[in-house]
DNA sequence: TCAAGATTTAATCTCGAGATTTTATGGCTT
DNA sequence: AAGCCATAAAATCTCGAGATTAAATCTTGA
């Protein structure tokens, strides 16, 4: 309650709208029953992409997009109804690509009563951090144990892009392209950083849980950019694993991750004395 | 390669099904695009369940009791023309059933190209079971760091049950009705012992993967019955847990998990050598 | 005999309209 | 004034047919 309380005041301040009455801040976010809050934007759907993908799954991204970048409010309701008009696509094209959202837990669905954006709170950020580190843990040691040639190239050139990206994010204000840089590149870094680990189902679990963490790693970097610590932090966990220091890595890693979620804290906290103590309109 | 072959025998004998060709035998499990191997039996459609359940998940649930019985085989493809006739419904509506499927990585789904059976293997296997292990002696862990009375009553209640459906399975040969009624108890003690540990995200993979793992046990089942081991190991975890035991508990739980694994294992190199090394028709 | 390209077949993907269920609204009773 | 039931509105769910794409077959040439 309290916690999803301040995740709504972060929310709220993230998409710089006009603050709601004391109800409706509320309602926004906990109750899936409010009326229609996004402005009607949606992502543009890309003419000419890469590789031709299929209606369903270009909805699904476009919608994923929206959605992490704070288009459609935790908690507010997704009525395929409407939609199917601002995206341009079938009642039936557009049902199937929330339900693709649902396999990410991005948005729930209960029987017979439509879909909805999965709430945040700070409990559930903590919950999947405490779950990324048990599993990224594992699945890095596994990945140290069976290194090779191929693997340390790679994950040089990874951390070399990082390093470059963190660069730029120092150097400046907190800009939506950066940040979208330094997003990509840090999700590769870890990607290539699991890549030797042989346990597809942990690797599954991890590419969900860090999908899910995208959502609340926004609204914590647009306040506060990327420090040197954090930097200093990948450096660690890059040498170590380089170096084939698995338990080392693993506790670099361990703080590394737990360092997003304290930093949100911490953040919520100070936001919510300084700022937002006068809740009324 | 080698265990996927393995598991293939498994699966025929469990069916007792003439045994196809050296060429068929193989593709069966391996190719997506083997012809249709399966017989048009679809489970039955509920008239008047418990509570009235969209179209939707009702052709979900027959789906997945199907694949998991192995009325289709791993690997094969599953139609969507072929299948609406069999379940009656519209193309849409068992889209969705399959995307459901495909949440749960019982099915697989590329894009434009269809759906098939997720395949089995041995490693597969090994994965599930030893990331199942890292989950679950975490949940349990913190399940049993949460407990209280009302917890303890319903481990002792779903114990008790479980305890006389293993004296039943082990009194009579293996019938599939009697196997159906061991493991829902077998999933409800499981789901007890864990149902106060506060992290969501671990419970929904665990979930998951015991799912995944609910096709492997079947096959292990019908050819080893339950022992007085595996019940012994049952009475470990749940004394274990009722007092408290948290490192007692992980333990034997762990190996608990594991056993399944060995069993299937150890079955599947008898069988290969015993029985199954003349391949020819 | 083998390989590459064109044609045919078959399946997936997509859409709009109709049936069913849920939710909101208004009036009535206690 | 508060609670409950009937009515109305809106949304979800469902289906069948058409468009698009992938696979299979046949033909042609080297």
């Amino acid at each position: 309650m309290a916690s999803s309380d301040i995740v709504a005041k972060l929310w709220q301040r993230l998409q710089n709208v006009a603050k709601p009455s004391k109800l409706a801040g509320l309602m926004t976010v906990t109750s899936p029953s409010s009326p229609p809050p996004a402005p009607r934007l949606p992502a543009p759907r890309p003419e000419a992409s890469g590789t031709p993908k299929s209606l369903i799954v270009g909805t699904y991204e476009r919608l994923r997009a929206d959605i992490i970048a704070g288009r459609y409010a935790p908690g507010s309701r997704l009525r395929v109804e409407h939609l199917k008009t601002d995206y341009d696509v079938g009642a039936g094209t557009l049902r199937e690509a929330l339900g693709l959202l649902v396999s990410d837990a991005l948005v729930l669905n209960r029987d017979q009563r439509g879909f909805w954006v999965a709430d945040m709170s700070l409990d559930d950020f903590r919950d999947i951090t405490e779950t990324r580190v048990l599993l990224e843990t594992s699945a890095l040691r596994q990945s140290i144990a069976a290194r090779d040639d191929d693997w340390e190239g790679d994950l040089s050139s990874a951390f070399h892009r990082l390093s470059r990206a963190e660069e730029r994010l120092d150097n400046s204000q907190p800009a939506t392209v950066l940040v979208n840089d330094w997003e990509e590149c840090n999700r590769r870094f870890h990607h290539v950083l699991l890549a030797r680990c042989p346990s597809h189902w942990t690797l599954h679990f991890l590419s969900i849980l860090y999908r899910q963490a995208e959502r609340y790693r926004r609204v914590a970097l647009m306040h506060r950019p990327i420090g040197r610590d954090v930097h200093a932090e990948h450096r660690a966990v890059f040498e170590a694993a380089i170096a084939g220091k698995a338990d080392e890595a693993a506790d670099v890693t361990a703080t590394h991750i737990r360092t997003t979620y304290a930093a949100l804290v911490a953040y919520a906290k100070e936001h919510r004395i300084t700022q937002l103590v006068p809740d009324s309109a």
